[in-house]
DNA sequence: CGGCTGACTTGATGCGCATCAAGGCGCAAC
DNA sequence: GTTGCGCCTTGATGCGCATCAAGTCAGCCG
């Protein structure tokens, strides 16, 4: 059990599991399976039965819709140690409302449905903390459903470097953007090339530079009073 | 409490009390505040620390958010018998995420979150109600995330009407809009003149027929069919 | 080294929708 | 009636961003 008592530390800070008892862990670690997937391998496509739900361990993965045409509209990024498709949980059909695929190789763990929901029922705890949780979420797509409707692509594109730099930084800072510049763009709904050219402007202005997946922001105040 | 029992058997099958006990339910209405709106008239703004929640009785108010610029983007239109800004029950420090406005005369009924939150506590029946029905809401987000980042503006009108006719509607069917125009406009993330523009063609095609607020889709299934 | 490939950049063009600006039309006040 | 006021519609114009099309550059492999 040399591997699972390193995941159970690993999970012992997580929203999701830190309130429960040691016997619920394990009740749910005996259930989790590890998986593993290549890069660009489809762990879920979007309409897909879902029994279970994820943790990412290493790696990157996306979640994702496509257009009819084709186009991809990039819903989370998720970095470990992000759980993910906790809402098939609740679900009276469970299917995953989106794709997801990795971006990176990638390392997770499965944990089962109905386990997982019949703990939930002894842990009124981790119920607040799901809710908590799911809360804390809708509130996030509020804000991006207001962006998408009311901001232009050059306030997305800052609003989403704001996004990676900690909330308290200030001065100049470098960020690593998390993956492929066209995933970028694909996650702030432009094309890549206009975010190739959002990115020059900004760099013009002297307001960023920019070389290859590094960032740096030459004074976080500045762009942050400039997004208005 | 003649009032009190014609409320009580108004929630009898809302989501959010239909598995409390008769205890519960009596313990929550008691702490329960009712309140009239006049037209126009603000609820509360973003940013208002929040010690509520409500329901909706009859009228229809809008949740909204303004850019810096003054335009809108209404997030939600509620109508009886719906409740709105439960999320505020999960929040660390309660506040409302968006504005919320009467259109119309609106009587609603503010909940306090103290005592439904104790409520919770004990029934994990209403928690599980609570989670289900934020998962439809975080689905309800993504489809209109990706409808805003993938969509025209056409399409998303032509959803909207779709949106109004029952599930299993087919033929002819006239609905009614549920608010003027413009704020139709604002809850679809395009202008007023847009939505005018978007209708007229739409009949042009004999695919509608506008008449105030009575829009009659001339066949479901070919609106259905017409979207991609 | 040279050539290939995939990611990014840069430029030219066009379309969709917002914006600005007039009308039309219903409705209430008087 | 007529005046005024909202709301909606219609038209003219312009800007933002997608699209299409080269071009650049780095990494990789023969």
């Amino acid at each position: 059990m040399q591997a699972d008592s390193a995941l159970a530390r690993e999970l012992r800070h997580h929203y999701l599991f830190c309130a429960l008892t040691e016997a619920q862990q394990l009740r749910l670690l005996a259930t989790a399976v590890p998986r593993r997937l290549a890069a660009g391998e489809r762990l879920f496509s979007r309409g897909d039965s879902a029994a279970q739900f994820f943790l990412l361990r290493s790696g990157c993965v996306k979640l994702y819709r496509l257009s009819p045409e084709g186009s991809e509209k990039i819903m989370r990024l998720i970095r470990p140690p992000q759980t993910f498709a906790e809402s098939v949980l609740f679900m009276d059909v469970p299917c995953f409302p989106v794709s997801g695929e990795a971006l990176d190789a990638a390392e997770l763990i499965a944990f089962d449905r109905e386990t997982f929901l019949g703990i939930l029922r002894e842990s009124f705890a981790t119920c607040r903390a799901v809710m908590a949780h799911m809360t804390r979420r809708i509130q996030a797509h509020w804000d991006e459903i207001e962006t998408l409707a009311l901001e232009n692509s050059r306030y997305r594109v800052v609003h989403y470097l704001l996004g990676l730099v900690p909330r308290d930084a200030q001065g100049q800072l470098t960020v690593t953007l998390p993956a492929r510049k066209s995933v970028i763009a694909a996650h702030v709904a432009v094309t890549p090339e206009t975010l190739s050219r959002t990115l020059r402007a900004l760099s013009d202005e002297g307001l960023i530079e920019v070389a290859g997946e590094a960032v740096t922001v030459r004074d976080v105040e500045r762009l942050r009073r400039h997004m208005h």
